[in-house]
DNA sequence: CAGGATCCCATAGGATACTG
DNA sequence: CAGTATCCTATGGGATCCTG
């Protein structure tokens, strides 16, 4: 294997967790659930009125993948009818650096785009 | 309108260009032609090689994009064959310390996935 | 109330062939 | 060489209805 091969897997291995990250943030929802639980714990039903537009669907898959990765926690109280609420964990809360890099960034480049710098 | 409507005004125009910065970086294909140009200004037909199993198609659709974003500059060589390169501009510089970040926490992310820990 | 089931559409992306 | 055109599949997401 020679320098540039070298060079290209050490790409390639630091793409991965890039990767993870865009995937755990991704879609058209996350962000906004996320801003929706920053209020504390919330039911089901809560979040579907706070996030303007969502289907009980997309709510439902949406936690389900936040759940599964580690940043909402689901708690189910066993009363009649059954209520679920959902808060966010310790290990979403490490998201607050990555999410302002990323809206640092938004902004500069909103202000290039809009300026014609670039 | 009252204090939890400004709340989430508030947070809604803060997601915004946390969608563009997502926007800029989605996709299969851009880091990896970011990091195949990082090595410098390359022709479509290296870059179709060192990204690979991307299609002509594709790495079309992504570097008109990346142009239009501002993430690279398209040069055209006034030969026969026509010549193309491509290259990263200083705006994309930019973009280090949010893909830094993105990998950091990707990386934290997959540890703690592993162990268990969420 | 908290979702699941079903159906539908739009977009991302792949395969292959073709052209200035 | 540097793409474009065409066709196809898979996935994201929306709409609607149903149920424990």
């Amino acid at each position: 294997m020679e320098t540039t091969d070298l060079k290209h897997q050490e790409c390639i291995s630091t793409l991965r967790p890039i990767r993870d990250a865009l995937d755990v943030l991704n879609g058209k929802w996350k962000l906004p659930i996320i801003v929706a639980l920053t209020f504390g714990e919330k039911r089901f039903g809560e979040i579907s009125r706070e996030v303007h537009g969502i289907t009980d669907r997309m709510l439902s898959k949406e936690l389900r993948d936040m759940e599964v990765n580690g940043l909402v926690k689901r708690k189910v109280y066993d009363t009649y009818p059954v209520k679920v609420t959902y808060i966010l964990t310790p290990h979403s809360q490490t998201l607050g650096g990555v999410i302002e890099s990323l809206r640092n960034w938004g902004e500069l480049h909103r202000k290039k785009i809009l300026s014609g710098e670039v």
